[in-house]
DNA sequence: ACTCGTGTATACTCGCGAGTATAGTTGCAC
DNA sequence: GTGCAACTATACTCGCGAGTATACACGAGT
């Protein structure tokens, strides 16, 4: 087929594009898409990512396979769009304070927060569970990458933590690690009826995080 | 070990050797039942459970499926093995301080001492990621159960820690979820040529946990 | 009206991997 | 040595699930 002509099709989708085209048709594909991947990250969340195939997602969208390939080129994809799309919402957080004026204490515990919150949303399950394993070496090459564009996000927050002094000095690759991996964890053990939402775990974590469990 | 004759060397090399030797005397049934266990779990470390075959481990010890078969029932009942054994590893923490002296504080550090060293094992990654998801019922709620019982272990230490007064009164549940988070983390980022050593890592959470990032 | 592109379904292929039937081998007991 | 039990290998079965070939449906542009 003609299937050279495909431009960039993803995420940069130039302004032109989504404006000049008043293409219902467009937006309709996109918003279908989002609704596969949505569905996907329930999915490998409830039953884990080589438990569900494309047929039960399928299913669940009342639609068939051939669908679900419309939208995403295979279940590969699938996953690391579901990362990806929790990923973003981590970023968000480090965006957030970018123009922010706190102490960097002040500015990681609005991080974490955030942080908490993605990872309690539908996405939180693949972004911690999306191993290299699953994936073949380029995907796999770009989870790493965006994985640690995070680590390095929290490690600089501290050291500038140490640098302004809200931070008392630390090792900050394994701070970093601790606060990640306390913070990932919540996706294995939240359920959504818990009692505790998002921002309470999180509030909860920083006191922690910050003023440690000896009595001062 | 006594045999060490030979010009072979491999890298699982104690596995190998068992079968390997013409030293019938030497068959043992537990400890290629061990053997089949350690392989696994590192294949499964390796790889995951899901991209590991059974023909993979046979291989990796040299012999073929049905062997494999004849020390364990199935695919599960090996991933509960290699679960438990790990999980054992913590467990010894638990009853290492049972007949500790030191406050509650310092009993628990003990624990996260040990807890690391049992996460930074062949086993580690077995422990933590060992999915109700993969599991048949009856064998899930076994894992929950002893999962629920390291979770019991350290909010427990931690309400004795408030009680005491070595631990400053917190959310014995979500601090102990904190916990068991950064330390289970450390299973996705803990490589064995690492600069750092269960035990040095287990020395600055440690730290981290008690005092907290904030300067005192 | 017809055709083209987009979206969807039916009905496949095909390989992989869990688990097994069967048969052979080895060493130990007597 | 003979027979038994434990052990191991060869060579299967069989179902599942990823991915696909093909055909059908429908709206938009001409």
């Amino acid at each position: 087929m003609a299937d050279a002509r495909t431009k960039n099709r993803s995420k940069p989708a130039s302004a032109r594009e989504l404006w000049n085209s008043g293409d219902a048709r467009a937006r309709d594909r996109e918003r279908k898409r989002e609704a596969v991947i949505l569905t996907a990250a329930r999915a490998f969340r409830e039953r884990g990512y080589h438990n569900t195939s494309l047929d039960d997602i399928a299913r669940e969208l009342n639609v068939t396979k051939p669908t679900v390939y419309h939208y995403v080129a295979n279940k590969e994809q699938l996953l690391f769009e579901c990362f990806h799309t929790g990923l973003n919402l981590i970023m968000e957080g480090f965006e957030e304070i970018r123009s922010s004026e706190g102490s960097a204490r002040e500015r990681l515990a609005c991080v974490m927060t955030r942080y908490a919150s993605a990872i309690t949303s539908d996405f939180g399950w693949c972004m911690v569970q999306a191993e290299n394993q699953d994936l073949s070496p380029a995907m796999s090459h770009k989870v790493r990458e965006l994985k640690s564009d995070i680590d390095q996000g929290l490690r600089h927050l501290i050291k500038q933590g140490i640098d302004d002094g809200s931070i008392r000095p630390c090792d900050a690759k394994i701070t970093a690690f601790a606060l990640a991996g306390a913070m990932n964890w919540i996706a294995f053990w939240y359920k959504s009826d818990d009692s505790l939402d998002a921002a309470e775990i999180a509030a909860r974590f920083i006191d922690l995080f910050e003023l440690g469990f000896q009595p001062r």
